[in-house]
DNA sequence: GACCTTCCTGAGCGATCGCTCCGGTAGTTT
DNA sequence: AAACTACCGGAGCGATCGCTCAGGAAGGTC
């Protein structure tokens, strides 16, 4: 918030940076898919992604810190891809198109964001996307359609679920039939 | 699986032995419902349930132990409760009748499942039961109602649900007119 | 009463935890 | 080249971790 925002940064060191920090968010949500929230301490992810422990309290305040800025990230990256799909088709694809491993990991954050007062605004952030996309899609049936979409989500990152199903499933849960027009 | 189970334990000894047991199943819940998966260590559980750490360790083979115990206790109880279901209205009565926190902790426990081979059949067991209970209630629509209804106890889990906004969502997703019978 | 089984618990071990500190290195600016 | 800045990384502190162990205490059996 205090600090400026640079379009491109030109200083190399910065640049080193900033890249060594997306490593560290990436190495977080890897180590998360694999052994969950409390598999997370500042040397694990370190050694995932192959840096000294020391530098994960360089660039984030604290491990924590570190577990709320990969939430964040997380959840802008899926509200921009909410915020682009218009059919249901395109919602079946999204659905679709992430791995379980990932998917589980993403969960985990989401109850980690249900949980604390202090990270309600994404959660809040993602339920007024998703309700937005609801509303757009099938207007009359808006809370049926979140509700869907929730738990296909739910089990495309449990027992993982293909397009074609997901579509079925969205499909049948608004009242399409067969010969109508898209979505 | 070896252990000859009792109908009704008469030594006083083993009983009091299998109402710490129980307790601290139950401290274990309610950590997990306030720090998350992470907030579980022995001292911890030990702590909340009020007796020495060592009792932990006594009760249960090693902390995830306790953990896969607790996962399983919740199962069965679930299962148990979607079991006697058979009609919309009687799900929607479930689905609104936990405390927010208390289903985060279980979504936690259920995530946890989700990652482990080992627990794939507390998984598989909850997908079954629901898949049962979709069937009976909406034999044509059995995939729409199971997918609306994990997405509506995600929904309670995140942002709470009462009865009669659960019973609308399924009523809708289930093609429900005003005037028809029930469920 | 003696004897046995079951449950209990405090002390403590080695490992890991989050985090601090500080000397060092390498780009950037003057 | 000197001064400055940003990033880096090993050492290490106190706290907590999972787990072991050995010595009771208490209920049950004979």
């Amino acid at each position: 918030m205090a600090s400026t925002v640079p379009e491109t940064i030109t200083d190399g060191r910065r640049r080193r940076g900033a890249t060594r920090r997306r490593e560290l968010l990436d190495a977080t949500l890897r180590v998360i898919a694999r052994d969950g929230l409390a598999g997370i301490s500042q040397r694990r992810v370190a050694d995932e992604a192959g840096v000294p422990a020391s530098a994960v309290m360089y660039h984030f305040a604290s491990v924590d810190d570190l577990l709320v800025s990969t939430l964040r990230e997380v959840n802008d990256r899926y509200l921009a891809e909410l915020e682009a799909v218009s059919t249901l088709g395109g919602l079946a694809a999204l659905i679709a198109s992430s791995g379980r491993a990932a998917l589980v990991a993403e969960y985990d954050l989401f109850l980690l964001a249900a949980r604390r007062d202090d990270l309600r605004t994404e959660v809040d952030r993602w339920d007024a996307a998703l309700r937005g996309l609801a509303e757009r899609v099938t207007p009359r049936r808006g809370d049926v359609l979140a509700a869907v979409v929730n738990g296909l989500w739910l089990q495309a990152a449990v027992s993982g679920l293909d397009e074609s199903g997901a579509l079925a499933v969205l499909r049948g849960a608004t009242g399409w039939r067969q010969g109508e027009s898209n979505p």
